[in-house]
This record gives structure tokens, C-alpha cells and sequence, in this order.
DNA sequence: CCCTGCTTGTGAACAATTTCACAAGCTCTA
DNA sequence: TAGAGCTTGTGAAATTGTTCACAAGCAGGG
């Protein structure tokens, strides 16, 4: 019953990836130190994060290395298949869709849609590039419970407003505008123009100082 | 002398982008209300992230939106041009190059480079990919401060070794994987697989709730 | 010129997140 | 079985970030 912090939810996820990359290579237990180290955070961080969820550890030993990736992988809701939706039929959409640890986690692609008369018809990757409109039809028979929007920012709020209607509970928005959704929908958003600005802040205010304007 | 956290840069990141389309449409001034609504955020917050760097608003009308605009341009360092290379040329580096809002705020591509031999001397949007060989040489020459890691996780952090030994003060990094760098060197990562997984979390636990594991 | 209505700028209160510090507990050895 | 050496799990403290609440100040009208 307690809430868990978007960071805390960043890091499991880090860890999932580095036990996964141990468990390869046939390691049996890491503490919470080593996993530390290989994630960039501190011990106590990785206890308290895992704590959270159970006791999955050893005292003296660390945690098991398999069975902690396995209950990693049941806490952010891996173990199941996610079919995605992709919006947009771009470069960023076909990123995400090459990207291997996209598949290895359990998402599929289930459908790519675009607006563009050139691109609808195509073949991409597996799947064939459909039509926006025929969203909402589509979603009724797939119900895909996760949409990526990878369009231009202008119209980009209607294209949600659709996507919600017609049943989609979560949206990765790669869109650089503030888009909003009810209460019920999970939305997360990438802005890479922002990153790239937060790097040119850094640089131009070195050690993140207030150069004190007037 | 203070501190800025990174989340108040990234907001100012999106008030400038909103107050530039308020300035396009000739709308004079805008209140901390106005921009709090359109950023997804509350009138206090948009006040205090601003007086961190002085008194911009007038008492009782607001924000003057041109003068504004032109001072979080100053401060977030985009009067200048940044020169960004982009490591790896594949979709996610095409990505970010085509998109408009980078050349807008005065990031230019000064390179790309890959070390696929088919990829090395193709034409690449307005540049002509060239070996990861010829890092280091380019750098001495070119001395672009940012780049963009778009290669996959295996290899990183050697190509960031190289990179911040040839003199990059700021990373982008696209690559998901643990990334270190130098105190002096600005580190930013983007981690798609990682956002899915957060949304796949919410989905799995609604509301964020401790399932209380045992 | 004074009063009304509105909006900023900001210290102080509050909330969230991270770090600390240490008791509890496991394993191995003798 | 007792003791040494580690490492977890977790309340409490510290730090960091957000929200509140209100005095200060500007514009416009009478």
C-alpha cells in the first residue's frame, strides 16, 4: 500500500538488466554493493529500493542472483507479453522497434501506424504500415494496452485523445509538446530537445551555479 | 552560487519552447498561471524556478513573454551554437538529426561517425559518415563539445573513454547501459527500454501500491 | 491621488527521497 | 557451540524538492 517513486521504478529496471547480464554468466549471489557498483548508486540505495517489494536477500551472502531476477521481472511486469502500439512511422518509431532488449522483455510490436499515403501500405520491420484511421477499429480487436507516439508534436494531443478513447492505458510520448490524459492512463515523456538543453545549461553554467542575473 | 536542480532546467527547457509560441503569436505577456497550465505544472513552481535566476515579471500583469524568452535562451546557453557529433549512425542518431526543433535551438551536426564499413562514406542528411577511427584527429580540429551515443550497449563506455579523452565535455547517451565519465564531463542517458518498463510497472501495480511481497 | 484588482517574488512549511548507522542474521571454522 | 566476518533490512536523520501563503508592487479607474 505504500507509493513507490518514479526513480525507484528507473533503478529496478537498471538492476534487472545487470543481475540479467550475471545470471548469463552463471554468477549465483551479488550484494547489494556490487550491484551498486554496476549501477551507478549507492548499497544502501539498492536495499532500501529492493526492501520495498520484500526480503529477497541473505545476510552475509547477498541476493540470489536468479531468484531476484525473477522477482524483478514479476514487479515491473515482465513475465507477461506487452503488445505496443506504434504511432508514427518514423525514425523514432524504428528505433525503438530494431532495439533488441525491446523484444527480450516482452514487448511486441503489434501494429505501426502512420498518416503519411506514402508509408501506409508498406512493409516495416514485421509488421505493414496501416492507416491512422484505422486506430480505433484495430484497437477494438487487438486492444493493445501500450502506444508509443512518435509524431510531430502538432496534432499529436488529438492522436491521444483517440488512443484513450479507444481503450489504450499507457503512452510513451516522444512528441516534444505537454500532452495530457485522464487520471486512469499512465503517460510517460522523452523530449530529447530537452536533454540536449540541459546539457547546453550545464555547460554554460558550470557546477550549476546562479550566475545571478539582474 | 545555488545549486539548480535538474528537474527546474528541464521546465525551463518547456517554458521557453511554450513562450516562443506565445511570442510567435504576438501575445505580450503571459502569468505564471498561463505557463503552469500549459507545462503541466503549478504557478508556484513556475515562479520559484524563475526567481532562481532573477525578477523577470512585473506585479500584476506577469511575464513580458519576447524579454522572457530571450532570457531563459541565455540561460539554459542557446544563444550559441553547439556543435553535437553523433556516434553510430542509425535510426536513433537519424532521429535526432532530423528533428527541426534541434537546428532551431542552434544544435548543428558536426559529424557522424560509425564504424560499419558500409555505413563509413555514405551521405548521411547534410554530412558523410566517417570511421570511428577518426575521432580523435576530427576532434582536435573540430572541437565539438556535445555528443550523441547511438550505438549499442556493447563497446560504450570505451567509445565514451575515447570521447572524453579527445576533449567532449558533455554525453548524450542513448546506449542502455551504465555509462561513467570523468566529474568534469556532463553525462545525460536516455533509456527507452527503461520508460516501457516503468510503464509496464504502473500497468502491473495500479496506483503504485505495494503488493507486499513475501 | 487613492483605492481596487491582480500577479509576482520569496521565506517558511511541508513532502518526498536519499543517506546513515546499526541490530539482526547467515555461513564458515574450530 | 561459540566466535569472527560479512551483508541485509530498516527506522531515523539529513537532504532535496515542492507547495503555501502573503507582503510588495504595478496598472487602471474614479
Amino acid at each position: 500500500m505504500k507509493r513507490i517513486a518514479d526513480s525507484t521504478v528507473r533503478r529496478l529496471s537498471m538492476y534487472l538488466r545487470y543481475l540479467e547480464d550475471l545470471d548469463t554468466r552463471g554468477q549465483q549471489t551479488a550484494s547489494s554493493d556490487e550491484l551498486a557498483h554496476l549501477c551507478g548508486t549507492t548499497p544502501a540505495q539498492v536495499r532500501k529500493d529492493l526492501s520495498f517489494f520484500g526480503s529477497f536477500g541473505k545476510r552475509g551472502l547477498g541476493y540470489p542472483v536468479h531468484e531476484l531476477t525473477a522477482h524483478l521481472r514479476e514487479i515491473l511486469g515482465l513475465q507477461r507479453e506487452w503488445k505496443v502500439l506504434i504511432i508514427g512511422a518514423g525514425k523514432i518509431g524504428a528505433a525503438l522497434a530494431n532495439y533488441r532488449g525491446f523484444r527480450q522483455r516482452g514487448f511486441t510490436v503489434a501494429g505501426v501506424y502512420d498518416n503519411d499515403p506514402h508509408k501506409v501500405g508498406q512493409p516495416w520491420g514485421e509488421a505493414i504500415v496501416r492507416p491512422m484511421d484505422a486506430l480505433e477499429a484495430d484497437l477494438n480487436r487487438d486492444d493493445a494496452p501500450i502506444a508509443v507516439l512518435a509524431i510531430p508534436a502538432e496534432g499529436a494531443q488529438a492522436v491521444v485523445d483517440r488512443l484513450v478513447k479507444a481503450g489504450v492505458r499507457a503512452i510513451l510520448n516522444f512528441a516534444p509538446t505537454q500532452i495530457t490524459v485522464p487520471p486512469h492512463v499512465n503517460l510517460k515523456s522523452v523530449n530529447m530537445a530537452m536533454e540536449l538543453e540541459g546539457l547546453s545549461f550545464a555547460l554554460t553554467n558550470p557546477g550549476y551555479l546562479d550566475e545571478g542575473a539582474a
